[in-house]
Parts: C-alpha cells; structure tokens; sequence
DNA sequence: CCGTCCCCTGAGCAACCGCTTAGCCGCCTT
DNA sequence: AAGGCGGCTAAGCGGTTGCTCAGGGGACGG
C-alpha cells in the first residue's frame, strides 16, 4: 500500500539525498499525528537515521516544518499563477485555477494537511513570511473573480467574502481527502470548479 | 480583551464548577495550540488550580478532549436537525441550516477548532463514537438537499459530492474565523448561505 | 600513506511530560 | 464533639522530549 506514501518527486529539488529522505518522513509523519505529536526520533526512523543525523541537514524540527511549508505554499501559489495568467474567459480561467489547486490539495493532502493546519507551530518570523505567501495567493485567486465581475460574466454581490469561502473550500480538501475513498483527485476538482463556477454565476 | 475568551454559558451544564472551568480552560488551550501541544499543566493553571486537581474531575487529558468533542458534536447535530425539520421550502431549510451551522463555527470557533481538528487525539473508541455523530450531521444535511431535488427546487448533478462539500465549507469557518476581523458571525452565516444556495440553483 | 572533509552514530544531558500518592482543610451529618 | 467526605495541593516518579557532543569511518586529493 503506498496510499500514505507521500510522492518522492516533488521534494526532487532538495539536496543532499539525506535531507531530502528527512523531508519525506517529517512530510509523512507531521500529516498523520501532527507537528508537536512527532518526535525527531520518530523522523529519524523513517528516514533510516539516528536521531542525530537530523540536526546535520536542519538546525531544529522547526525548520524542517518551515522547508515543508514553504515549498508547498509556493506550488500552490505557482499553480493559481498559472491558472491566472493563462488564457481564456473569467470562467475558464476560474475553473482551471479551482481545478488545480483542489487537485493538488487532493493529490498532496498529507504535504497539504501540514501546510494548512501547522502554520502556528512556526516560528515568528517564518509565520510572517509564510503569511505573506498566503496573501499573494489570495489575491491572485481575488483578481481572477474581479476580471470576471468586471466583464460581466460573474455576478458576486461579495467579492472578498466570495474569494475567502472559494480558498477556504478549495484547502479542507486536505482535510477529509481519504486516497482509499470513492473519488480521484481529478474528479473532485472537477466537481469543486463546477460548484464555484455556480457560486458565481449570474441568475 | 474577550476576543479570545472562551464563552462560559455554552459549558452552563457542566457541573461542578470546577469541573466546567477546567473544561473552559482546556478549550482555550487546545484551540490555541493544539492538543498535543497543551499540557495538562497548563490547563490546569488557566483553571486556577494545581496540576493534580485535573484528575479529580477527569480520568486523564483524552477524557477532557472526549467532553469537549461530545459536546461540541451534539451541538451541532442538533442546530442541523432543527433546520431539517423547521418547516419551509427546501430552498428555505438549507439556508436556515448553513446560516446556523456557520454562526456556530463562527462564534464559538475556538470550540469548533477542537471539535473539527483534533479528532485524530481521541482514544480509538471515543473516535468512533464520535465519527457516528459526524455520519448523522451529514445525514441530515444530505436529507435538506435530496429534499430539494426531489421538489424540483434544487438542481444537484451530485448529492453526496455537493453535500461534502457544503459541510467541508462551513466547518473551515471555525479555522480562518478571527473575532477582530471585519466580519461578524451574522455576516459570515448570511454570506455562506448565498452562496450555497448558488450552488444548488436550477439555471 | 596521510590528512581532510563530510556524513553519520552511540551515548547522554537537562528539561519536561502525564499522572500518582500522601496528606491537608473546610463542611456536613450525627 | 467526633467522624466522614469531597475538593484540593505539594512533591515526585518513571518515561520521553529536543537537542548536543565526542568520535568513527569511508571517499578523496596530495
């Protein structure tokens, strides 16, 4: 079963070997006990390491969560990009960001679930950079609901409001995403764009 | 500042009184930190009492988190239920039960954040107690909507997607819920309630 | 063959964890 | 007045935590 196993390749940018095998046990561990219920030892194990191997590549556990948040606040990030400065109507671009950011949601949930809901075990400095990431998504997904409002295609009474339920909706996937349940990551990001895309739709 | 301060009359029936403001205390502490990050110290001090006292009251820390989450359960089972069988359209029952179900995540979020978050720190058979009341929450929400695409009302190419979906939508209120921000509970319940009736919609 | 560098380990330290125990204190009943 | 009882505390136990440190060993250049 590699249902838990968290995908090696999207971690492929991060050298040496040993820390990269460390991001993977902390990724997998974090998301299925949570940061302050995993030990270093427990890291350690997975990876194939003593437990003192861990502060050669990382100075603490706190960084370890801060590489794993920021790698995956800035793919979230790249893919809203993506879907915004694409081609294409509002709606399609709309459809495409939801799509993808759902499905990586989806697809990473055990990375997601450590980026969305350990935030607070950061430090105070890297809590304020990664915050600022989290805004820069926010207005990206915001300018893609205002181009559509603007050229009438989208009628949303509470633009603000609407881009904050539409993220909000969009990350608990993360949450209840199960790999054994009924529904791909495709299609439950094909469900989730169909659904917004009602959200902002004109009567 | 009571931003942060935890609503005692929603503990009213909790007794003794020590019992309840150690419960008070634990649902400040773990929403704050989390509940692995909380010690039984600490819960105990916010109660203005000694460690020891804790285990008076309660069997051990998990027990404490069993409380707040039966509590918090049932509390919102309940709020969907008298939506579900409130009189009214289809149309006019959903947006009673997202309106409700909402306020609740919004006002009392720091409950909700135990409830929603920290499932995982329960004892195994605590854990399926409690997954029972989340099946019967989703029950009574599916029933709204299958209600309004029997009556025609409701337009749902995917009940059990759609209705996922809403539940997942109101719950992540009591994460990114801040009592200083510029919404109110009122506000947040009324603006989700649009919008999940947009979902729903015939065109 | 030697030294250097990098990656790693075994052992362990100080602090802290959840929880227990023995006993104190004020209140109620008799 | 005597006794019991519920609610509380001070002290501390065994175990675990994040993290450190002295040193091993293999690959490499000279």
């Amino acid at each position: 079963m590699d249902a838990e196993a968290t995908d090696t390749e999207a971690w492929s940018d991060i050298t040496p070997d040993a820390a990269r095998r460390l991001v993977v046990a902390a990724v997998e561990a974090f998301a299925e006990r949570g940061y302050h219920a995993t030990t270093t030892r427990d890291i350690a194990g997975r990876a194939g390491m003593s437990p003192a191997a861990l502060y050669i590549h990382y100075k603490n556990k706190e960084e370890l969560l801060y590489q794993i948040s920021g790698v995956g606040h800035r793919r979230a990030l790249t893919l809203l990009r993506q879907a915004a400065e694409g081609g294409g109507t509002p709606a399609e671009r709309l459809r495409t960001a939801v799509r993808s950011f759902v499905r990586w949601h989806a697809e990473h949930h055990t990375t997601g679930r450590v980026v969305q809901y350990e935030l607070g075990a950061l430090g105070p400095e890297h809590h304020t950079e990664i915050v600022g990431l989290r805004r820069l998504s926010e207005a990206t997904m915001r300018s893609i609901i205002e181009d559509g409002v603007r050229s009438g295609d989208f009628d949303v009474p509470d633009v603000s409001g609407t881009t904050l339920a539409v993220l909000s909706l969009c990350i608990d996937v993360a949450r209840w995403f199960n790999p054994g349940g009924r529904r791909t990551p495709d299609q439950i990001g094909e469900l989730y764009a169909d659904l917004v895309l009602r959200m902002v739709r004109p009567e």
